[in-house]
DNA sequence: CAGGCGTGGGT
DNA sequence: TACCCAAGCCT
């Protein structure tokens, strides 16, 4: 196959063809509105298209503006982003729509959108380059993948990141991206997420194919190189259902900040390396009661450690503890992150 | 720079 | 099953 240099001009020329209908991408032409873009990118930080789908167009009928988020008290924020995870997003978006609010509007450059709370090197150029088609490149694993490949670069991640940066970057010389900077960026990703995919890449099918470098040498499945990733440790909770004489459960709020920092839990011990004996998790329950240990445990990974938590449960009429609040068992679960779900799940299964 | 920080789906 | 992976940010 004759060689012929990735341009942006062939992407653009593909996106057109192919670009995937997302419900946070405006139709071409159509006016692009800063907020909504900015809340898709935060979403789709580290989380799956198919995740974010359902989950933006609640979050926007509740939030239909940056100034309805701004408004809105951060209870009513942590209930909306239950079960979407890493919970700082939610509390750092939170915090940028106040002072969105606050200034009038989104910045419309680089600069100032990275000081905004939660708004990083890639987020701050996806907004500038997708609402406001400024002339930059942003990099995320899409990008970083595909330029490793197109490059053949074989020093792995994250030592590659400015190197892929840079190439990524230099498209923006070219007069064809620089007139559509947000298309650019936009056509990386689907060509990312739907050809140039983490395994078996679609080469055959790609714009770029006959400019390829880790194609033409045959290793571009094996591209981009990672660093080895460590063992997850196992820890160990114990976690507390007490329940009304209505069957409401008891949830209490956790610290603003840290893991789940925020999110509402069933009350429980510590999470820590060894099994929780009955005798030392029992004075970590909400209040004195005869508990009753249910079977089974509840699992859930998280990113650098897998947990495991035991349940006890007991009635108490009457009402909540200090520092606890009823809910019914459906609004419980809609409200506390998925790995408090994993505990209802087991109560619900027991006899 | 390395590590903390969630979750659900795919293989 | 046990990984790997996804439009990263912050400290």
């Amino acid at each position: 196959m004759p060689y012929r240099a990735p341009s942006a001009a062939d992407l653009l020329a593909w996106y057109d063809r192919h670009r995937r209908d997302l419900p946070w991408r405006a139709a071409p032409g159509q006016a692009r509105d800063p907020y909504r873009i900015w809340l898709s990118e935060v979403m789709l930080q580290q989380t799956t298209v198919a995740a974010v789908g359902p989950r933006y167009a609640r979050f926007l009928a509740r939030f239909p503006s940056v100034e309805a988020l701004a408004a809105a008290d951060w209870e009513e924020v942590a209930e909306e982003w239950a079960g979407l995870g890493y919970y700082a997003r939610a509390r750092n978006l939170h915090a940028c729509a106040r002072a969105v609010a606050a200034a009038g509007g989104f910045p419309s450059d680089t600069a100032g959108l990275s000081a905004l709370p939660g708004i990083g090197r890639y987020t701050a150029a996806a907004v500038a380059a997708i609402a406001f088609d400024a002339p930059v490149v942003p990099v995320d694993g899409n990008v970083e993948r595909v330029m490793a490949r197109l490059h053949a670069v074989e020093t792995p991640l994250p030592a590659a990141k400015a190197r892929l940066s840079a190439l990524a970057a230099a498209f923006m010389a070219e007069p064809a991206a620089r007139a559509r900077p947000g298309d650019f960026a936009q056509g990386l990703f689907d060509l990312g997420a739907t050809l140039c995919t983490p395994r078996r890449p679609a080469c055959a099918l790609c714009p770029w194919q006959a400019g390829c470098a880790a194609r033409a040498a045959g290793i571009a499945a094996d591209l981009p190189r990672k660093a080895a990733r460590r063992a997850r440790p196992l820890r160990h909770g114990a976690h507390f259902l007490l329940t009304d004489e209505e069957g409401r459960i008891l949830l209490r709020r956790r610290p603003a900040r840290g893991l789940l920092g925020g999110m509402l839990e069933l009350p429980g011990t510590p999470w820590r390396d060894e099994p929780w004996p009955e005798a030392e998790a029992l004075p970590h329950a909400p209040l004195a009661a005869p508990w009753r240990r249910l079977p089974g445990v509840a699992r859930h990974g998280f990113t650098h450690f897998e947990l495991e938590m035991v349940l006890y449960a007991a009635r108490h009429p009457g009402g909540p503890p200090p520092g606890g609040e009823w809910r019914e068992p459906a609004a419980a679960a809609a409200a506390v992150p998925s790995v408090m779900r994993r505990l209802l799940a087991l109560a619900a299964e027991a006899p």
